[in-house]
RNA sequence: GUGGUAAUAGCUCAGUUGGUUAGAGCAUCGGAUUGUGAUUCCGAGGGUCGCCGGUUCAAGUCCGGUUUACCACCCCA
């Protein structure tokens, strides 16, 4: 007997229901907001990902070396291979590029609740376009695909976070640009560790810089916890970076503003907290929390403008989010909104005589060929038993083939939720079912 | 990669201080009902008790190892 592997997942039918699901509302929402689909391939060199993420990463890749004695790995995320595919052709795609992806992703460690090996990713960028309308259009994007599924405010929060105030606060206060990335990747970390690490860790990311370090993180304390424009305002009163800093915040009030109109207003809240791990992301940044349950995070994205040209292909900014599908179906159970795809039959056949199974048969092809859904029993079954199969497959409707009415050219279709029933004409029951 | 807990039928689980042939519900299949299901009743199949070894007259139960899962670290693109 043979298992999957620690991590992967296999899919029943009715896990393959609840999966596809998502990825319909997630593909429904991307196309309102006129994202096309990409795919890349599963497997890549090891190369593009250690280009963008650094030799370490190797550890938690599924990386070896293929028969071709390349060293080659399963894509751990979609971002590289979005930045090759779109960089090739970057000078004649037309700008914005709003492309989204749907797929499975993989990555090599222990596994926990909501965190496997292999996941499954909805992926959108836009890329060429500076401006904040494109940020606001990914931000409503996240939150419109996760209200597609019912979700409300009471059920997620987007906190939005900003590296470029960072920048200026960290440069503002004298810290250097050397050590600006660790003690970004500490703020980070913040809400993971215990409350009495953050000092230690910060003065471990700011050694070697000659000023008060205990007074400086309490300065750093106070920036995490901002979350108003006010707050932005008050801490650039004075210092070099004051100019640049309040047209900072002006564009901060004017995001604010673009989510507002498109109505997803009420689910951000400005929250410096955010400002995601990575060293790629220069601007805004974003996280979706669920705020029941566990407060897992749904997704997370930003802004990363100069990612495209590390990874070697053209200069272009680039605003992006991911989103896994474990998290976002745990929640859906959590708060009872489940759902699955509707792949149910149309209808069902029903064969009161065996003498009329040829005509069940063509009958069935017909309505096939015509768009139904439809099914029927394969060998003679008594007549209850053949209702109970129909409403077991979750079937709308039972097509009644008995002789007395196939003999005027009819058969009975019965409504299989209320019970109704009524005899048609052989030719128009797929009108009739389309009702 | 580190530590803790667990593993019994397809699923969810029971199984007493170690003691005859390991149980239930759901699901599946068959029948009661030869023109009507979702909501009836009866019955059947299905288990090397994760795997390997040890202790014992006797192990699902105790001990060691191992694999897998869950939880907490690490990490989180």
């Amino acid at each position: 007997m043979f298992n999957t592997l620690p991590g992967f997942r296999e899919f029943y039918p009715q896990d393959c229901a609840k999966r596809d699901y998502i990825f319909a509302q997630w593909r429904k929402s991307a196309h309102r907001f006129a994202f096309v689909e990409f795919d890349p391939p599963v497997l890549e060199s090891l190369e593009l990902f250690t280009e963008k993420s650094g030799e370490e990463i190797k550890s938690q890749l599924f990386e070896f070396i293929d028969k071709g004695a390349r060293a080659v790995s399963l894509r751990p995320e979609m971002t590289p291979s979005l930045a090759r595919m779109v960089g090739a052709q970057a000078n004649s795609l037309r700008k914005p590029v709003k492309w989204f992806c749907i797929g499975e992703n993989y990555r090599y460690e222990r596994q926990q609740k909501g965190r496997l090996r292999a996941f499954y990713q909805f992926n959108a960028d836009i890329l060429g376009e500076e401006s904040l309308a494109a940020d606001a259009e990914i931000i409503a994007l996240l939150i419109e695909s996760l209200r597609s599924f019912g979700l409300t405010e009471n059920e997620f929060k987007l906190r939005l976070g900003d590296r470029d105030l960072w920048l200026l606060f960290l440069q503002n206060a004298g810290i250097p640009e050397t050590h600006t990335t660790p003690a970004l990747s500490v703020v980070d970390k913040i809400e993971r560790m215990r409350p009495d690490a953050f000092f230690e860790m910060m003065q471990d990311a700011l050694k070697g810089i000659d000023l008060d370090i205990p007074s400086l993180i309490e300065k750093i304390k106070n920036f995490v916890a901002i979350k108003t424009i006010e707050e932005m305002y008050s801490v650039f009163e004075s210092g070099a970076f004051q100019e640049q800093a309040k047209k900072r915040i002006e564009q901060w009030k004017q995001l604010l503003n673009i989510l507002s109109d498109m109505g997803v207003g009420s689910f951000v809240s400005p929250d410096l907290g955010i400002v995601r791990g990575l060293a790629y992301y220069t601007g805004f940044v974003f996280e979706a929390f669920q705020t029941v349950g566990t407060g897992r995070a749904l997704a997370g994205g930003g802004r990363y403008n100069n990612l495209v040209k590390k990874l070697g292909y053209p200069d272009m900014p680039a605003v992006g989010f991911g989103m896994g599908d474990v998290t976002v179906s745990d929640l859906l159970e959590l708060v009872g909104k489940q759902k699955s795809l509707d792949i149910s039959p149309d209808i069902c056949a029903i064969i009161i005589d065996e003498s009329l199974r040829g005509e069940v048969v063509k009958t069935i092809f017909n309505l096939r060929r015509e768009g139904i859904n439809a099914d029927y029993p394969f060998k003679p079954m008594q007549l209850g038993k053949q209702f109970k199969y129909a409403d077991s497959l979750g079937a709308k409707h039972a097509v009644i083939f008995a002789p007395e009415e196939f003999s005027r050219g009819n058969v009975k279709v019965k409504d299989l939720k209320s019970g109704q029933e009524s005899e048609i004409k052989l030719s128009e029951i797929a009108t009739h079912i389309r009702g």
